[in-house]
DNA sequence: CACAGAATGTAGCGTTGGCTACACTTTCGC
DNA sequence: GCGAAAGTGTAGCCAACGCTACATTCTGTG
């Protein structure tokens, strides 16, 4: 038999479906985290510097920024630039953690930064509670010992 | 300054801008791995198995299978099942390292299995050869050791 | 204050990756 | 060897996310 490298159907679509809709939540991780890094860094986020951090064209930014809005986490009036809601805020917070988290065990492991840094871009998305939790733990003992 | 949070605008484009592309290299990767696994398994890889392994309609699976076929992945024949080209085997092999390597570090850092096998299935696609070849150091000096 | 230039917003297009519905082969049982 | 079931393929739809091009609003300077 083949189930040492086949897992049984059901089993498979469930992770491959899983998987599929982390990566369609990825980038309004990225947007929301970003836009909290903005606010706070220089009190307003606008759709251009958005745009230009994640390397799109401002329409671009806009459009998502309107489904971000469409979905709770964010709040904008015409040309006013862009905020959180409370919603939109606690996400971002999450989300920086765990991006923090996942950068430093990429580092402990021996990853060097920039590389490091890099992924933890992709990765962080797909790193679930239980992951997250094993996370710290390892950082704590590494730490501490 | 923010620039501990913030990195410079240029290359925090550049690393969303790769993880970008890799997420949309991830499903055909996603694909061949499948593949050359029901192929070893037995013999045939046919859409309606694929499909069913990753959660989707087969239809999806059949339109994906030619976007494969259309960068020189896969083979196939109308009615006749799905072969790899050995530009798809080699990559197929890669991934199946990589997945392999990614999920033993989860382990080794205390995931527990299920979690592992399922976040390894999208965080994989996110591992740089830098990051590889550092899990593959890590695992070799925690397992020598 | 007016107007040029920057920022913002809108419209329209393309690709990807989903889906359902329908048509066509193949295969298998009788 | 025929007909039903299963598998395969096609068509058409939708939403997300990119883009360029154009319209609008804001802003700051002369």
């Amino acid at each position: 038999m083949a189930s040492d490298t086949l897992p049984a159907e059901p089993t498979q679509a469930r992770r491959f479906g899983k998987a599929r809709s982390a990566q369609s939540a990825a980038l309004h991780e990225d947007y929301v985290e970003l836009i909290s890094d903005l606010l706070e860094a220089g009190g307003e986020a606008r759709p251009t510097d958005i745009a230009r951090r994640l390397g799109v064209s401002h329409a671009t930014a806009i459009k998502t920024i309107g489904r971000l809005k469409r979905e709770g986490l964010a709040i904008s009036k015409p040309y006013r630039g862009v905020f959180l809601t409370p919603l939109g805020e606690a996400l971002a917070g999450r989300v920086r953690a765990r991006h923090r988290l996942v950068v430093a065990v990429l580092c402990a492991l021996g990853v060097p930064r920039e590389a490091a840094e890099q992924d933890a871009e992709g990765i962080e998305h797909h790193v679930g509670d239980a992951t997250l939790a094993a996370f710290a733990r390892f950082l704590k003992e590494r730490g501490g010992a």
